[in-house]
RNA sequence: GGGGCUGUAGCUCAGUCGGUUUUAGAGUGCCACCCUGUCAAGGUGGAAGUCGCGGGUUCGAGUCCCGUCAGCCCCGCCA
């Protein structure tokens, strides 16, 4: 039987039809004499009803129906009785009297239920995640990423962009994230890499006169996991000829706002609001700020020389920081809280946590009676606090008060409740460095990538102060998440060496490592830039999700295992000595 | 590589100070029977356990200790 209209899809408008259904058994009611099945496929669930009146046949067969099973039903649309409606239901309303019933498939009893309202644990979840596919949950988040690639493509089609392909096999990179690496049978001892991101070959791409190139791209890092990381990943990889860093902005806000509107109905507040990389860290200790809050950083580094206080006096002295937050309203959080809230502190590395509760009187903390009346005050002041409010304060090196108060930032935030959900806050990131130290190896790293355009007023820095150089990259932040990252590139062969001078790459290394991307360079090639967005990270938004593989269809453990699959796993011996590969795997004692 | 949380019935969980508060329980699911308007259907009965795994302490371990495995969160890592 060929179903005739998806179950969720059955409405008063089909009363008096005659419909053939498909899908699995979502929920059953056995009332002996009548049966009531919910019945549902992706549109969702039909109330299906077996009675005597219609088919005794069809009533008795009904009795072996279990969860999941996968049966094809004809009958009749009708009105449900009165009073017996369900407002739960698309199509409460309506019911389906079967003539005819198919089972086309039985089901062994699923691991776990469809219809809990418990959650299963995620073990569980993956390893059988054919049947959590069917659940509302992942049917809904890969409905969202198939409308979100869909607006993607359609929006970046209309403003002139190509999709192109570039290959999975390609050249291992020596810089960046581990690579995964594919030998290869025919060139003995040589490996592909799969492509940490196209980056190299959209870039070509622009050389070869494509001018405006997107590719809905997987990517692949052998780096560890996080909550909204995996091994293989998506981004919507842009490229554009003869662009400025306003253009791309211009093209990516109006790309998000799209997919947003598009997919969840929601507008994102366009154009994003910049912010320098400087900014950022001074403003919230972090370079992907939250701006769904204010709680911005308070510093108070000045004063600090001055004070009693050891811990304050000592920390100026070494050319450290005292910063602070101020948490409205926490002035009641007692001992044991703001203890715990040390402890929080200490376990993102600060040394300790100062705190002050603000009280009618003054300032209520264990460091004020090392504080003058007048310090207390300007402290006070600094923070606008009122009465009732809570202020937590870190002194340390630059980097660990940054890190520190921006997770007590955050943490505050979700106590307070200054988290709404589904409200997006974006903003660009800019003017990130272009080279950041590498105290182990005393050298110069590539803070982005070594194809990053410096910005034009710091050309002079690059020979005198490579570390003051800002670099024509950003980021598009949101809720404290990136969400994309490009950069303006350099495509002046004088530029690009004095790059590599700077981060310790010599002529013949460079040769080595990116000579057919340095000969392109030198056979007319436009000026260029581009951005990545990612697209798991947005979709995850989008679906209100907090973790990545709430919106990958197969995804992977922490360990990178797919516990369905279960791979990785073993190979034939055959296949290795095919690669010329030899096994040296660590002894177990 | 490191820190933290978790692991008991198919699933979600409880299990107190280590003990005749059990023969390790509950809800749900599962199985059987009854049941014509339910929608988390209802009723009666039943089956269901390597307490993640290994070792140790003890007269006695789901409970304490050590190790190990797995899942999750984080650090490192992710140009």
């Amino acid at each position: 039987m060929k179903r005739t209209i998806r179950c969720g899809e059955v409405r008063e408008a089909h009363i008096g039809q005659e419909v053939v259904l498909n899908g699995w058994v979502h929920r059953r009611r056995d009332h002996g004499g009548l049966i009531f099945i919910d019945l549902r496929d992706r549109a969702g669930l039909v109330q299906v009803v077996f009675g005597p009146e219609d088919s005794v046949t069809a009533l008795e067969a009904a009795h072996d129906l279990r969860s999941e099973y996968v049966i094809a039903v004809r009958g009749t649309v009708v009105r449900r009785p009165e009073g017996t409606e369900n407002p739960e239901l698309q199509t409460g309303t309506v019911e389906v009297r079967v003539r005819e019933l198919e089972i086309l498939n039985p089901a062994k009893t699923p691991p776990f239920s469809l219809t809990d309202r418990t959650e299963t644990d995620e073990l569980v979840r993956m390893k059988y995640r054919y049947i959590d596919l069917r659940s509302e949950r992942l049917q809904r988040n890969l409905r969202i990423r198939h409308e979100a690639a869909q607006a993607a493509r359609e929006f970046l089609t209309r403003e002139g962009f190509w999709e192109v392909e570039t290959p999975l096999l390609f050249k291992p990179t020596p810089e960046g994230a581990r690579d995964y690496l594919v030998p290869s049978r025919i060139s003995p001892g040589n490996f592909y890499s799969l492509p940490q991101s196209p980056q190299i070959l959209k870039q070509l791409l622009m050389v070869g006169g494509i001018d405006r190139y997107f590719q809905i791209a997987k990517c692949l890092r052998d780096e560890d996991l996080r909550a909204d990381r995996q091994p293989e990943f998506t981004q919507i990889d842009l490229e554009f000829a003869f662009v400025d860093r306003d253009e791309v902005f211009d093209v990516t806000e109006r790309l998000f706002a799209h997919m947003f509107r598009q997919v969840i109905g929601y507008e994102l507040p366009v154009p994003f609001p910049r912010m320098t990389y400087a900014e950022a860290m001074r403003d919230y200790g972090t370079d992907k700020p939250d701006t769904r809050f204010d709680m911005k950083l308070v510093d108070l580094t000045d004063l600090a020389p001055e004070v009693e206080f050891k811990v304050f006096r000592d920390v100026a002295a070494r050319h450290g920081q005292v910063k602070g937050i101020k948490a409205e309203g926490c002035g009641d959080y007692a001992r044991a809280q703001l203890d715990k809230l040390t402890e929080f502190a200490k376990q993102h590395k600060a040394q300790g946590l100062v705190w002050m509760r603000v009280t009618p009187e003054g300032l209520d903390s264990p460091v004020a009676r090392f504080l003058t009346a007048e310090q207390l005050d300007q402290i006070r002041q600094r923070f606008s606090a009122q009465p009732g409010d809570l202020l937590l304060i870190v002194a340390d090196q630059p980097a660990i008060v940054a890190e520190s108060l921006d997770w007590l930032r955050r943490e505050m935030a979700q106590r307070m409740g200054l988290i709404r959900p589904m409200t997006f806050s974006p903003l660009w990131v800019v003017d990130f460095p272009l080279v950041s130290w590498n105290e182990e190896e005393k050298r110069w790293d590539a803070e982005h990538h070594p194809f990053c355009m410096p910005h034009h007023e710091d050309w002079e820095l690059l020979d005198t102060d490579p570390g003051k150089v800002r670099a024509l990259s950003y980021d598009a932040v949101i809720n404290g998440s990136e969400c994309a990252s490009g950069s303006i590139r350099v495509h002046r062969r004088d530029i690009q060496q004095k790059v590599f001078d700077i981060i310790g790459v010599t002529p013949e290394e460079a040769e080595r490592k990116f000579g057919f991307l340095l000969n392109a360079f030198e056979y007319g090639t436009p000026p260029h830039g581009g951005i990545a967005p990612g697209f798991d990270r947005i979709v995850m938004m989008m679906c209100g999700e907090e973790n990545i593989r709430e919106v990958i269809a197969f995804p992977k453990t922490q360990r990178a295992v797919d516990l369905m699959a279960d791979a990785p796993g073993p190979v034939d011996p055959r296949q290795l000595k095919e690669l010329h590969i030899k096994l040296d795997l660590p002894t177990q004692p």
